[in-house]
RNA sequence: GUGAGUGUAGCUCAGUGGUAGAGCUCCGGAUUGUGGAUCCGGCUGUCGCGGGUUCGAUCCCCGUCACUCACCCCA
């Protein structure tokens, strides 16, 4: 029988649920910084609610839920597992708009499902941690977002971070000022996307072979090239902001005006926060998702490939679902992403590999077995963490097992001690022990601890 | 969906066309009221699965599954 976890699936031994509590924590706390609410959703959606939402690439990776009976046989579904926090909040907004305030920020945290193949950092199933605001058309939004996923990182321990900010608006303008038509724009934009990983002459072959006339091709790296030149990562981070700043203004600015305004906004805005100082504009940032229409932004670090969250602002999507346009911006921050980052650069605090207890008390035998149960009982009433060993072994082997658990404290009521209502308390690091009165038992163990 | 690598004890990994190995873990003892350190002893395997070649396959060949990595895409 084989006990793996599903493909892409996995289980958490307790360390690592701490690790993961601990992060999820840091981000729901910062969340709430800044004015978030919680919400969950269900795991499974109506599948309809999900097609059509993410591209062509995002469709197929929907893990679909079959119909019972003949219909499933038949490969119908008409279920399935959520595949991002998004979709599902833009259902909600529709489901609620009337009950929710006029501008609604939500935070979620929550598993989602991708039928991908797993790799490095990629699971099938993994947890999001999304905000987002819902109502408004402001560049305060942006900033906002961008603050709360700079703070987190601080809190969390990294330095070395960048979000990487564009503008679907602004690409839009590239691409027609690159002479790209309509139908050949999403082709481009992969392409494009791969600037920082396959180079400019990648780009180019990448390009052509996707249909994009040579001239077009030419034109966007002549575009792209200036703000991608090396050195870049030497300069500094608002310096280069405005080299590009003005290159888009020039370039972009008299086609789609709203956009560089809106990225030179988003740029002021963040400035006091800790986010001010890692946002790089970055205009061959993509994003495959297709439900994005205004600014995107995407967080990286070094060491790993993929990225540790990304975003968006996405005024058409829950017009899919109420009709007309309803506004709204967010962001989503990869818990497996920054767990994996972490570990490998040992960034956990020490603190997380606590014991199970503070305290384990021991069986001397069967008969006083109830005795045992009453003095776990007090030192619980004392606020202690404790652990009674189970079975009535040698004394010896539960001295073994506590301090196998890192139990720093093990308590002994054995024949003597029972005569006496006395309690031996047994410093696990230091090797030294005591007899108190029972009634004591729970300041010595304080003290024991407070030595550590 | 495409490509590559790896599958041997609970874990990490050696190994050879001829009866399966180490370290760690685990269990017992030295120690019948005291753990870590040390010493002594002990358990553990369909060598991923199926087929082929061979007198004989864990080893060579084919297939398959699983895991890992990369591509695509994404968090």
């Amino acid at each position: 029988m084989n006990t793996h976890p599903a493909r892409g699936m996995r289980d958490f031994l307790p360390e690592e649920v701490r690790r993961r509590q601990w992060v999820v924590g840091v981000i729901a706390d910062v969340y709430q910084q800044y004015g978030f609410e919680p919400l969950e959703t269900p795991a499974v959606e109506n599948i309809e609610t999900l097609l059509g939402k993410y591209g062509e690439e995002g469709d197929k990776l929907i893990f679909k839920i079959l119909k019972r009976g003949d219909g499933g046989q038949a490969g119908q579904a008409d279920l399935a597992l959520r595949y991002d926090l998004t979709v599902p909040l833009a259902r909600v907004v529709a489901e609620y708009h009337a009950r929710l305030p006029k501008f609604f920020k939500r935070y979620q945290v929550q598993p989602v499902w991708r039928a991908d193949r797993p790799q490095k950092g990629r699971f099938r199933e993994f947890y999001q941690c999304d905000a987002d605001a819902i109502g408004s058309r402001s560049m305060v939004i942006e900033a906002e977002l961008l603050g709360a996923a700079g703070d987190v990182l601080e809190r969390l321990g990294f330095a070395d971070y960048t979000l990487r900010l564009n503008h679907r608006g602004v690409l839009a303008g590239l691409l027609e000022a690159g002479g790209v038509s309509a139908e050949l724009q999403g082709e481009a934009l992969v392409a494009l996307d791969k600037l920082d990983k396959i180079g400019p002459d990648g780009v180019e072959a990448e390009l052509t072979s996707r249909g994009v006339p040579d001239k077009g091709a030419h034109l966007l790296l002549e575009l792209f090239g200036a703000v991608t030149a090396p050195g870049r990562l030497a300069t500094p981070q608002a310096a280069f902001n405005e080299d590009v700043m003005a290159r888009l203004e020039r370039l972009v600015g008299p086609a789609r005006p709203e956009a560089v305004v809106e990225l030179r906004q988003i740029l002021t805005l963040v400035t006091p926060s800790a986010a001010g100082r890692h946002v790089r504009l970055d205009p061959s940032l993509a994003r495959g998702l297709s439900y994005y229409t205004g600014a995107i932004f995407e967080i990286a670090v070094p060491d790993l490939a993929g990225s540790l969250g990304g975003g968006g602002r996405y005024d058409n999507l829950i017009g899919m679902f109420l009709g007309g346009d309803v506004p709204a911006c967010g962001i989503s921050l990869g818990l497996e992403r920054i767990l994996v980052v972490m570990g490998e650069r040992e960034m956990f605090p020490g603190g997380l590999g606590r014991a199970p207890a503070e305290v384990m008390v021991t069986i001397w035998n069967l008969d006083t077995v109830p005795d045992a149960l009453s003095l776990a009982a007090e030192l619980r009433s004392a606020g202690l963490r404790v652990e009674v060993y189970p079975e009535a072994d040698k004394i010896g082997r539960q001295f073994k097992y506590a301090s196998s658990r890192s139990i720093p404290v093990v308590a002994v009521v054995g024949d003597d001690e029972a005569a006496g209502g006395l309690v031996t308390i047994k410093d696990l690091d230091s090797g030294e022990q005591q007899r108190v009165p029972r009634a004591e038992a729970g300041d010595r163990v304080r003290a024991a601890l407070a030595g550590r």
